[in-house]
DNA sequence: ACTATTTTTTAGATTTGTCTAAATATTAAT
DNA sequence: ATTAATATTTAGACAAATCTAAAAAATAGT
């Protein structure tokens, strides 16, 4: 199937807004993709025709298995490029998400492949989200925050799954970033909060709520 | 300056056919962008209203100072990208050139100076041809190839300038990629011919017209 | 120098993806 | 159960990039 750039990403915001709502209607969809309904509808059609979604006129839609498939297949680029750009290039990770939109859009198949290879078949992208597999599967990786970790152990950050300003500024602050390596000095028993020794850095402590939003991995 | 693809994919083409022949025509365009030349002269018009060539109708065309600096970074980017597919993700480099043609439109700036950074700034593609700098310089490296190169030293192949398929090959069946270091044990004055031994496979001997298509630098 | 051939351009159509404005269907409110 | 409000679709227009067919300009052959 030989998709526009324009198709794809229909297809892709279909799939987000689907994780949320089982239905995806138009209005929906044209404030996701920043377009206006009547633009959506000519889509649908588009879509409907080629197969790729269940749509009956004004009773909303959603992407049937063949949909969904390509979806989880771009959704598999976008991630495997963030975490290319953040680990590979050295992006912050707040700022990888427009330009993996433009290349998640490179067709070639033996190109995702050799990059997931290359970048060892990671399981999450930095923000904490899953990498489908070349089958389209998502295994839903139980994360390891900083707030479950054992004290006394070396971790890696892996992810940051809150992406606001603020969290960012956070964690520069604390020289935290993808691939830090930290140790848990100890957790607070009254608010659950963390003493965390970041490599060469004075220890500091981090909220519970914080804590949660930091996954890790053992090295 | 936001240009499309295609508008892209026109200059990058007058470019490389300025190389040849110093004026580029209509007919000769549309050959190498597989368009037709009405096609042709449609966008000449645009690009020449965007001030990027000189253009007079029926006496050909070239690009003016800002084109040639646009076409520069897209060859930048697709050099970049070449050298990126061969060294990092282990692409044939017979292979990498329709995959290149996409990624060199993903328009972000910072995207190639650290990737540029991350590939330690080479200076050539694994074809051999220069790398412009962020400036649109190219520094034309005068390259060493195995023709050049002195008895008895190690030696890495860093570029094949010959991408045919016979070449190709020859270079598979002496086991020969980019990357991949060898030794020249002698070459014969009578034709120039050399026997050169690539890792532990056993020594062979190459023509001077092959030896000279491939590049080398010392380690 | 004149005609024939080739090259280039114009005119007008087509496709893709978008838009506005109007029409139609659905949902909510009394 | 009507009417009002909201959501969705249709109809028709537009810009970008392409095309075909025909016209115009340049070049080549004798």
């Amino acid at each position: 199937m030989n998709l526009s750039v324009s198709e794809e990403n229909y297809i892709k915001s279909i799939y987000h807004l689907q994780q949320q709502s089982e239905i995806v209607t138009t209005n929906l969809l044209a404030n996701e993709i920043q377009t206006r309904p009547a633009s959506v509808t000519d889509m649908l059609k588009k879509l409907h025709t080629k197969k790729l979604l269940e749509y009956e006129k004004y009773k909303g839609f959603r992407l049937n298995a063949t949909g969904n498939k390509i979806a989880l297949s771009i959704v598999r680029r976008h991630r495997l490029w963030e975490y290319f750009l953040v680990t590979k290039l050295g992006f912050e990770w707040d700022k990888v998400h427009d330009i993996a939109e433009e290349l998640e859009h490179v067709s070639s198949i033996e190109l995702i492949e050799k990059l997931d290879a290359f970048l060892n078949y990671p399981q999450a992208d930095p923000h904490g989200d899953p990498i489908p597999d070349v089958n389209g599967k998502i295994t839903v990786i139980k994360q390891l925050s900083i707030a479950d970790v054992q004290v006394k152990r070396n971790v890696i950050v892996s992810s940051v799954s809150n992406q606001s300003p603020e969290m960012l500024e956070l964690l520069k602050h604390y020289h935290i970033g993808i691939g830090t390596e930290l140790k848990v000095n100890m957790r607070l028993s009254f608010d659950r909060s963390v003493e965390i020794k970041v490599s060469k850095y004075a220890a500091c402590v981090i909220s519970e709520q914080v804590a949660k939003n930091i996954f890790v991995h053992h090295d």
